[in-house]
DNA sequence: ATCAGTGCAAACGATTTGCACCTCG
DNA sequence: CGAGGTGCAAATCGTTTGCACTGAT
């Protein structure tokens, strides 16, 4: 846990094992996930679901995560927000997810969308079969 | 309904109706929105949701259907597979969507994903402000 | 001390499932 | 006629909410 935790919040302990998990998971996780994380590892009676529900939507509004879902998942899924952003391709075979190294926007313009649309953001999910999947399939 | 049913699965008035629901959509449709389309045109009595949701389970299965969601809602959506894909532009503010006319990746290639993994699909959504909105909070 | 945060259990909305009945092919 | 589809109601799953209690500042 060598890190700051963001200001302007009330840190309970419950909020910084939220944030820890958060902060060291490589990749975006639901409430569930988060849940079983800390039951698995606190040994004194893990929280409330609820609560992990509450805190998430706490951290939102705070702007310290950023919500989103898989698209071939409908499950909500929470990510700190860092410096930039990560794509990931998704085997559909295994489900296995692979973040790509670079963004494939970042020099490059989005197309017209009709309207003067002012486009801000962005989120891109690429779909394949990963090595093993694909020499499996042979 | 001057159009054909495809082959292979046994058209029942639920189904057809479904069928020419999405058919006739200009976007993803959950569930809900059939069931209320339905509801709404069909005095005699609607279909059980469950038959809904059956129904889009085997057009999945026959690959008639795409499942997927919004990026920013997870309620799931189904689209008809037709020749090609589009992507969204999605208002931050009004969660309006605005489909764009082009692909950006009509022309342009994939950035390595670091293991060789084999990319067959993709998906891409646009986040930011539509003219109205970007007017509005001026 | 005070007010936000938490636990618990009940409430909810979307989706699924078991079972008897009905219908397409 | 027979396999498969449908309706209904109960079950499930993820998530939200009301309320009394607890703890951070």
């Amino acid at each position: 846990m060598n890190h700051e935790y963001p200001q302007g919040i009330k840190w309970t302990k419950q909020r910084k094992d939220v944030y820890n998990i958060l902060h060291d998971a490589a990749e975006p996780l639901s409430a569930q996930q988060i849940y079983n994380q800390i039951a698995k590892a606190d040994e004194d009676g893990s929280y409330a679901p609820s609560t992990i529900y509450r805190i998430l939507g706490a951290f939102e509004e705070k702007g310290l995560v950023r919500k989103t879902t898989w698209m071939d998942d409908s499950t909500v899924v929470y990510e700190l927000k860092r410096g930039g952003h990560t794509h990931y391709a998704v085997c559909l075979t295994c489900h296995k997810r692979v973040p790509l190294r670079s963004c494939p926007f970042a020099h490059i313009h989005f197309p017209e969308t009709g309207d003067d649309f002012q486009i801000t953001e962005h989120k891109l999910e690429l779909y394949g079969y990963c090595k093993e999947c694909k020499n499996a399939k042979k």
